[in-house]
DNA sequence: AAACCATAAATTGTCAACAATTGTGGTTAC
DNA sequence: GTAACCACAATTGTTGACAATTTATGGTTT
């Protein structure tokens, strides 16, 4: 464990100087993982102790949260955790699809001869995850979202870091927690990546993008038949 | 006028239920029309004496401004209006291209006969606004930014809209104000609006974003050259 | 029995005082 | 003369009490 989850940055680098931050983060990770059901009423006195903190501060927390799309807030009638279903999960990887297009594409400009090199090493160790795989599928999981993070990173637009890393993928985890055991198709997921990141080598941004898209698509394919909502095919 | 300029739709329908509501908006409003210069600091007491409220309420506001980017907050340190180089405007435009490419998109598919049908006669308002212009850019760009909206409301993804609406659409509304007298062109945007309408008309979806992008990438050439930051050509 | 209104409880919104932190200015030591 | 250090002022972070609003409850009426 050498190397922390991809996160908000601006949360994760600084220690958490305050105790807004501080609640937020883990307000956020128990919404993720769960602790805090979908559609769950967020009672501020009560989580407020829980977290030991005061009103002032956990209502920052919300206000954050909300602002990452993992609360949904109504005037004078509280706050809830956001309930994922299949329409909105549509949405969000469309956005994604998107977003990571682009930034693949930027990437294949922008990024370093050493983080290309550095993105080969991480494909590889993710092969050998799926050789000694007991069905460790919550590790190949984060893995891929580590590659997401690094293409976003090697795209070197803050704005399209920010956007993906602090709200898109934050609902992915969630996404992904909640349906605990979803086929993961490593194999194939694996050699689109390859795919991309030969793409990004070769410096072709239309390629990398059309690739990176097509790999999106592909990955809700896969997901969408995991979740509530409109069950039609 | 008979038509609000598009904004975030939670915050506008709900006619500013709470204080905190209305700060926001206002404070909202003063960065963007530049009452608060880019770069200065935003002191809570003063403020919120400004606008009539407490401290509370106006910290809640620039929580949510931060969400949208308007804002920049180090702890401890206190907070200030965004300051708009070229660097982060770049950046901007970038995401732009891919969200409003993937809207027009979604538009061919989504988009109902009506509300095609109401974006022809929005662009022949806008012909007839440029034939008697005695160069009311404002108004022009305001309409733009009308035409695009309409568009993301008709990709009916919700993430899209609100990405757009509540976060981009004001930075560059904030962008246009402080470079007051942009020589905006605003036939060639006007055909540039048409060939996308009638690509969406068409249900056409991979021309539609294809124009999109490219419209978007040009409306960056001409805003560029007018801001701080890197002059290079 | 169902719908409606009034009241009461619970919860959120707002405020003002208090604590913690940062930046500033001057002083002192080298 | 400069650099480090300490103290003070200004500003942000936090707290608990109070006000406004919503939701639940119970009784009345149709």
């Amino acid at each position: 464990m050498d190397k922390l989850p991809p996160d908000n940055p601006i949360v994760s680098l600084e220690t958490h100087r305050t105790l807004a931050d501080r609640v937020c983060s883990q307000l956020k990770h128990d919404i993720i993982i769960g602790k805090l059901p979908q559609g769950s009423k967020i009672l501020e006195e009560d989580l407020a102790k829980v977290y030991g903190s005061s009103r002032g501060p956990l209502r920052e927390a919300i206000r954050r949260l909300e602002g990452m799309r993992l609360v949904v807030r109504t005037p004078h009638a509280g706050a809830r955790v956001v309930t994922l279903n299949h329409t909105m999960m549509a949405e969000v990887y469309v956005v994604r699809e998107a977003l990571e297009g682009m930034s693949a594409r930027l990437a294949a400009q922008q990024m370093s001869t050493e983080e290309i090199e550095a993105l080969w090493e991480l494909l590889e160790q993710h092969e050998h995850g799926i050789d000694d795989a007991d069905g460790k599928v919550y590790f190949q999981r984060e893995g891929d979202l580590d590659f997401h993070y690094r293409i976003a990173i090697g795209s070197k637009n803050q704005w399209l870091i920010q956007l993906l890393s602090s709200e898109l993928y934050q609902l992915i985890r969630m996404c992904r927690h909640c349906s605990s055991r979803l086929p993961s198709r490593p194999t194939a997921a694996l050699n689109e990546h390859r795919q991309i990141v030969d793409a990004i080598a070769k410096r072709d941004p239309v390629l990398a993008e059309l690739l990176m898209r097509r790999h999106i698509s592909c990955a809700w394919n896969v997901v969408k038949e995991l979740l509530p909502g409109q069950t039609n095919g």
